[in-house]
DNA sequence: ATGTTAAGGTTGTATCATGCAACCGATGAT
DNA sequence: ATCATCGGTTGCATGATACAACCTTAACAT
């Protein structure tokens, strides 16, 4: 795998099947469970490591991202879609607003709800942590081959969707 | 994606270049960086959703998989392995004791280290969480192609060892 | 319009995982 | 012998999280 050839690669993959998961080999999930145990580990203790120079944990980045891309809303929306409780959501972000990463104003519509905005350094604050992180993975990940690397965000990313998926619809 | 073809499914991927990592494309980065964050969380959620019918947390289980394969060991050997605060491991030590899961010798050798041993209804309350969580899993992924499941193993298993070693490197 | 129900948020309380620092007793090296 | 070192425990702190009780405001039904 990932032979050196000069001048490009070429991957011709077939599977035979239905196409839907016949039974899969359990040993295939033996690895998934135990390496994901570990992976959470492992990841936590590059959250204690600080990642970045800036102070920003991994669930205050989660949360100015989606701010960042989703402009101002309410706290119900903010922990839907981070698909946390509510009083997390609260408490975070009363926690962000208190260092000055976030405003609130009144929603003109609903005396209920206020809406939360980044402030004006945030997307730059953003576009370092994001940048800080990103280095430390590409020095981590340094020797492994590029493929590797795009298929394991491609792979993480994909998990993502799905367990999101899975939770909506019941939760 | 995933096309529910009936018989079978060609794929032709065509990627030009070294093959070794060159300068690697910086979006690589980002979604691995990305996806990493919203992955923790979302392995967060799973473990807060309680697993397995036994209670046995990440922590615990990760602990006593060790303990039952690497034998009786002292707490800081324990948490060298484990790359834990020896304190850490002490505390979740403490609770297995107290949950009947572990027990303490004395080391002969040695008046101030106390080994662990796991006690013996242990190893099948492993497999079964461990068969719980697999199928956990399996559920999760039913809809994903085989392939995909057993890359992302690896890849994680690529990913903890890779960290592993740096970490120990410095630390 | 009015009273009941629901929705958005906050706060108290609890749990878990974790680390650092202070400490204690046993070892070992000089 | 003595003093640094090592294994381990414990106090204190932090961060992420949830649930439940509560408050305020909105929405709805009669």
């Amino acid at each position: 795998m990932h032979l050196p050839s000069i001048n490009g690669k070429l991957e011709i993959r077939m599977t035979f099947g239905t196409g839907v998961a016949m039974e899969m080999g359990d040993e295939v999930f033996d690895a998934i469970e135990m390496e994901i145990a570990i992976f959470m580990r492992r990841a936590e203790a590059v959250r204690l490591a600080g990642l970045s120079g800036i102070e920003l944990d991994r669930s205050a980045y989660l949360l100015l991202r989606y701010l960042e891309r989703k402009g101002p809303v309410g706290i119900k929306a903010l922990a839907d879609e981070l698909q946390l409780d509510i009083s997390t959501a609260s408490r975070q972000t009363a926690a962000l607003e208190s260092k000055g990463y976030v405003e609130r104003m009144a929603d003109p519509q609903d005396a209920r709800v206020s809406l939360l905005r980044i402030t004006d350094g945030v997307p730059a604050m953003l576009t370092e942590v994001r940048r800080s992180r990103k280095e430390f993975y590409a020095k981590l990940l340094n020797e492994w081959p590029e493929e590797d690397c795009r298929k394991l965000g491609e792979l993480l990313g994909k998990f993502n969707r799905t367990a999101e998926q899975r939770q909506r619809r019941r939760g």
